[in-house]
DNA sequence: ACTTTTCTACGAAATATTTCGTAGAAAAAT
DNA sequence: ATTTTTCTACGAAATATTTCGTAGAAAAGT
């Protein structure tokens, strides 16, 4: 799989969330989200923009399409599971040369937890204690 | 703080590890890494590339210089923990929506861990869970 | 003394990504 | 029927990052 840029990984996660999705749809998703879901600038994104983004995507095999009337309506190829864990061991790789458990700790340092996540974690530890 | 970029970082962290160093030290270095740390093509580096980049690091205040002779010895100017913890709310942000107690159920999933790591986590979340 | 090597500085080419303008066709609105 | 809106396709401008060539000065080697 091709590593998704910034962009295209904010259109892979619409098309997660809601499904197979016209340009159109994904561009006024995109322009209502708060802005900290959106690496961009300031001001709105153009539908042209959006276009030739998903257009991308399409040539790279992150998306299909199929024609929908006039218009095309886009699904996601690439498993959310699967972008996710490929980009997080980029990340691992770039940002703490392949130790994941630091970046685990450091995680859980920076960010408040709830005791239902605590719970989740602590299980799947127990479960990896077992299995040695 | 001005998020450096993968070339940026990859001096950054020879910068951590060895402390302050001349533009040669950290592309002689930069070439005997392994691939995997490595963000870049297959061939070697060249010297003005790093020596760009690192003039350009300087100029974002990520790292400070002083003459030493006829060159510069470069010393990093941000810290590791704050970089890191910056680098993984960015990224926290653009690929798990904010939710880092997902990412960090992946990282467990995906990533082996030793013992010695596990007890470290597991001391981390008992605390948290004191603490509330 | 002269040549070669080793620095910095500077600018620009190469690459990657994001953005949008324009054109043309189809559909919808008037 | 004519105008306006809504699509796609295409290409190119704008932006960001990485790479390196060249020039000139200082140091080292011969």
């Amino acid at each position: 799989m091709q590593k998704p840029t910034d962009s295209e990984l904010s259109i892979l996660h619409l098309l997660w969330e809601k499904g197979p999705s016209t340009v159109r749809e994904v561009n006024d998703a995109l322009n209502e989200q708060p802005l900290e879901q959106r690496s961009s600038r300031p001001g709105e994104i153009g539908y042209t923009t959006t276009l030739k983004i998903m257009q991308i995507m399409h040539e790279k095999g992150l998306v299909s399409r199929e024609e929908d009337g006039r218009t095309h309506r886009y699904s996601a190829i690439v498993k959310e599971q699967d972008t996710k864990g490929l980009l997080l061991q980029n990340f691992v790789d770039a940002t703490f040369r392949g130790a994941a458990m630091d970046m685990v700790l450091q995680a859980l340092g920076d960010h408040s937890a709830s005791q239902d996540e605590l719970d989740k974690i602590k299980a799947l530890i127990a479960e990896m204690e077992r299995k040695g």
